[in-house]
DNA sequence: GTTAGTGCAAATGATTTGCAAACAG
DNA sequence: CTGTTTGCAAATCATTTGCACTAAC
């Protein structure tokens, strides 16, 4: 993978997010702030990054698919905020639990699992109350 | 809500599906069993059953939404084979206290969650491994 | 120079909506 | 009858792809 100009932006706008951003947030951000990347490398990036795990991809309810630079290599979850994407990351061995033990229950195999948790931050959820 | 032929061709197929089922799929069985129904009514009614709770949907992560007549209104999860969508309901405490705990560690509020199993159920496993 | 990367415009695929015709109560 | 419901066709929306063009190495 090669090194260009617009690679480097997509990585520094999400490196300078809180949290999920979605590839079309991506680029409103970029363009707002000068830089000229089209959408199609943006899409392009981060489905190439997500594949090589240097981010992280989660599709929401409203089916967007949302992406963030993510600190470790481990499966975790997150809980991120349905306002401002800020996204805390959450190493947690219930749900394995929960997930390994129902599917051997049910004789299930080759079980994956997701589990994400949506709320408001306490940032956003004091500036929606006023 | 009015009762037409087509809105019972779809619970029926629903009903007689032994898991969950996408619009789209819903919309070839019908088609091949003979009954006339256009994949718009198959969306709408979905849709509209999904709202009163008579339905179960969920999103997959290839972007399709998947439907299934629901047992209970209780909050449940569900664990769903890849294959032939077959799916077990989970009543489960340990992912709603998990989920409770991380939101109050981090001062999230309104926290929603979703929490999915996929995987091979114990008939379509082993006709995978022939 | 090659080859990978970019971006526009057109294509996709799931889902939604406009609207006139068909139907339930 | 009169308001719902239906279904086709066209419209959306997020995302992907074709392809000529540009930049990296």
């Amino acid at each position: 993978m090669r090194a260009t100009k617009q690679r480097s932006a997509i990585v520094d706008a999400l490196d300078s997010a809180r949290g999920f951003r979605s590839a079309q947030q991506l680029h409103d951000e970029l363009k707002r702030a000068g830089a000229s990347v089209g959408l199609t490398t943006v899409y392009r990036t981060l489905q190439a990054m997500a594949e090589s795990g240097r981010v992280d991809a989660l599709r929401r309810d409203d089916g967007e698919t949302i992406y963030r630079r993510c600190g470790s290599d481990e499966h975790h979850h997150h809980l991120v905020c349905r306002d401002c994407g800020t996204s805390v990351e959450l190493a947690n061995d219930e749900v394995e639990a929960w997930a390994e033990g129902a599917a051997r229950r049910h004789g299930f195999t080759q079980v994956t699992h997701t589990a994400e948790l949506y709320g408001f931050c306490r940032d956003c959820s004091s500036s929606r109350s006023s």
